[in-house]
DNA sequence: CCCTAAACGGATGGTATCGTCCGGAACGGA
DNA sequence: TCCGTTCCGGACGATACCATCCGTTTAGGG
């Protein structure tokens, strides 16, 4: 074998990383980021010794939790960008993906040190270089508000990642969220 | 003393509890609603019993803290219906208000038992009666889109109260989103 | 099929948090 | 001021959670 060459992990064990994995997003996102490890244990199916194996520490599953999230983001904004219709529909197609998604983004709830992983960071500003190429092309077109900043496609995605959880059906009410945030409250003059 | 009359808490016990919730609110916000209540009893500067005290467990410290945010939300629901200008105006007065105020919010993160408590669904409903008269008014007067419902503008206050950890200077970034929303995100048609 | 490296999983000791209990301090009416 | 009642605060036993360690099981190359 070279030397420095990456072992492949063996088939179980990465099919055990990704129970993991599903389960801690599904139970961080349902109890919060204090859950405990051997909850999350239980519900991928494993021993919490395999947990502990894939993630030394807390802090490092929350991690891959919060960069598998921008990977999907990224995806999405991708996606968007590479719409062929007005720029306002991008824009739509891009919020619409991220609500379709809600169920795997686990946002860093409450700041610490994640939010400034780099890797975090980097896939940060993919996306944002992104969503800056939809906008340029809305703007230049004159579809959308000359204002805009992928920031604020951001936010307002991420929000709706986000169900309140005083709400129900999710869906809908943020559906209409988008089409209101698209249109604005106001009535159209005519 | 007439039986059944209600006794006056003493004045230290008064001011204990109210420190107690405004600790609780900080800390409940900052770290999820699984923060030690020895670490809510130190910021508040009382003993651990004035806690258990004042709240027996810590559902019902959580739901003191919740029902104390709807009747924050109500006196700005109220506000906001009082405005005298267009009603845009009142709806943008009560989103800049629950803005205004998110560090007093605390709404359930977690769906639980909290949120189906009879005292804070009434004050839910207040809130929702003030907001359609506001809407009322506006519909009426041609000035609000006349599909808007006060669900809309309690889903979006919500969001607002509710900062992204993982976004830098919330008050620029949420205001930006209530001009969005009370805009439109396309470009004005002259 | 066999063998070895890799992975599994739960028992375990150690730490943190919970919620109660009671001796002492403080309020406020007389 | 004095006294009864209310309230305070932290020590304490019980419980929950953490994170490691090691005997057992399994994958997959030869």
């Amino acid at each position: 074998m070279p030397p420095g060459a990456a072992r492949q992990p063996r088939k179980d064990a990465a099919a055990n990383r990704e129970r993991v994995l599903d389960a801690a997003t599904e139970l961080v996102r349902r109890e919060g980021e204090k859950v405990p490890m051997a909850d999350i244990a239980g519900h991928a199916g494993v021993g919490i010794g395999t947990v502990y194996r894939h993630f030394a520490t807390r802090e490092d599953l929350l991690h891959a939790l919060v960069h598998r999230s921008f990977e999907l983001a990224l995806a999405n904004a991708r996606a968007a960008a590479a719409h062929s219709g007005p720029a306002l529909d991008g824009v739509r197609a891009f919020l619409a993906a991220t609500l379709r998604d809600r169920d795997r983004f686990v946002l860093p709830l409450h700041g610490g040190p994640v939010r400034f992983d780099p890797a975090i960071r980097a896939l940060q500003a993919e996306v944002r270089v992104h969503l800056q190429g939809l906008l340029d092309r809305g703007q230049a077109a004159g579809d959308l508000r000359a204002d805009l900043t992928p920031e604020d496609l951001i936010v307002s995605a991420s929000l709706l990642s986000r169900p309140l959880p005083a709400v129900d059906d999710w869906d809908r009410r943020a559906g209409r969220h988008i089409d209101l945030l698209l249109s604005g409250l106001a009535a159209r003059r005519p």
